[in-house]
DNA sequence: ACATTATTTACCTAATAGGTCAATAATAAT
DNA sequence: ATTATTATTGACCTATTAGGTAAATAATGT
């Protein structure tokens, strides 16, 4: 149904992409713009609507295609053998954040999808809803190694609160990401300054 | 100018006020509907432009009235002379939390308020703007004893990681408020599950 | 030179934007 | 009870934007 969409040039598909990944996530499906989608991919209206039926039907095949990338490229990269909360940490956010640069807008507009109750989208939603996390919390951090952990702590709270504290972290780096140039950050930069704040969090909560 | 509008019995006032605050800050400045703001607010357009004159004018004017409203009931009265970090967080929280039962979208209108950059609004909200915080942070949180603190942390680092861990848990609570009805949520509960969290950060980082 | 594909200009109708006018409903004064 | 006044709304204005398309043009391959 969308060949016409996937045959395109991976440099066209993806501006008309994360044009419309970005829309759609910062101002919903109702109040999201076909027009403005289209000019900041950079094609007239017509073009767009040639490759894009019309704006329900591109909503959903966006949602589909956006959970295979994030199945293919982010899910399924994660090693879920490292038991170390920080590794694992460190490692599910560094992948966020390369995702990111490709798709600045992907994980916002998922959570819109699943967060939304447009009429319009609202049953078809429902209907394909795979099991997607909205909290992303239990399925990432579940399954940890808390041995290590200082043992006066209220594990369950803690895991919590150390969760909190690197959403805060990253957070700041994707309004960076989203505000500067994707291209002009320092990427080496960034993974430094992040370990940084690891080995602190790991000194307070590590025996 | 607005004679008209603070005159209004509060009642009525508050649902103006509410209904607008929430449209503006969840939409923007351009974006935002009068239409809706009447809907919402319960009255006719008619007679809503009979208080507030007109758009651009209405969202300069509630921008003033945030702040001063901030200022009397947030701002002046955090106590600076309380320095435990702990202390000060648990106050300041607290009292957003009581000023968002009141005015549920007032912290968002004004960070959006801030963060524009609608041609209409922009250069007014130059002219008028005090100086308002855009991170809270250094403000807040400048000042706090820092003695307590286990003396191998990066003091820095770990005032941060604790304002992120309290933002983490603070947003979650304001999710809960805007979903239920905020008359049926038990504050009580909330301030003990917030103390545990507390109590959990000051086991960690202090001595 | 022709057939085909890619792309845009110009347009459609319906809805909504900010805003107002003139009429009605409610209240207060006589 | 009647009038004067205030509070409130239905109907309407013009301009813009919404989603979407038909037909013409530009580009490309044969």
């Amino acid at each position: 149904m969308f060949s016409k969409f996937l045959g395109l040039e991976p440099k066209r598909r993806n501006a008309i992409l994360n044009a419309a990944l970005r829309e759609f996530a910062s101002k919903g499906f109702d109040d999201a713009s076909t027009n403005v989608i289209a000019k900041e991919a950079g094609i007239s209206k017509p073009l767009m609507f040639h490759y894009i039926n019309n704006k329900k039907d591109f909503f959903l095949f966006l949602y589909d295609y956006c959970l295979d990338i994030l199945n293919r490229e982010y899910f399924d990269q994660i090693d879920v053998r490292e038991k170390d909360i920080f590794e694992r940490l460190r490692q599910t956010c560094l992948l966020k954040i390369q995702v990111m640069q490709k798709y600045p807008w992907i994980f916002d507009f998922i959570k819109i999808a699943v967060l939304t109750d447009s009429d319009v989208i609202k049953d078809e939603l429902k209907k394909r809803r795979k099991m997607v996390e909205t909290s992303s919390f239990e399925r990432f951090y579940g399954d940890i190694d808390t041995s290590y952990f200082r043992s006066e702590l209220d594990i369950e709270k803690a895991k919590q609160l150390i969760f909190w504290a690197v959403s805060g972290y990253a957070g700041q780096i994707v309004d960076k990401l989203r505000s500067s140039d994707i291209s002009e950050l320092n990427f080496e930069k960034i993974r430094t300054e992040f370990d940084g704040y690891l080995n602190e969090l790991r000194k307070t909560y590590y025996k």
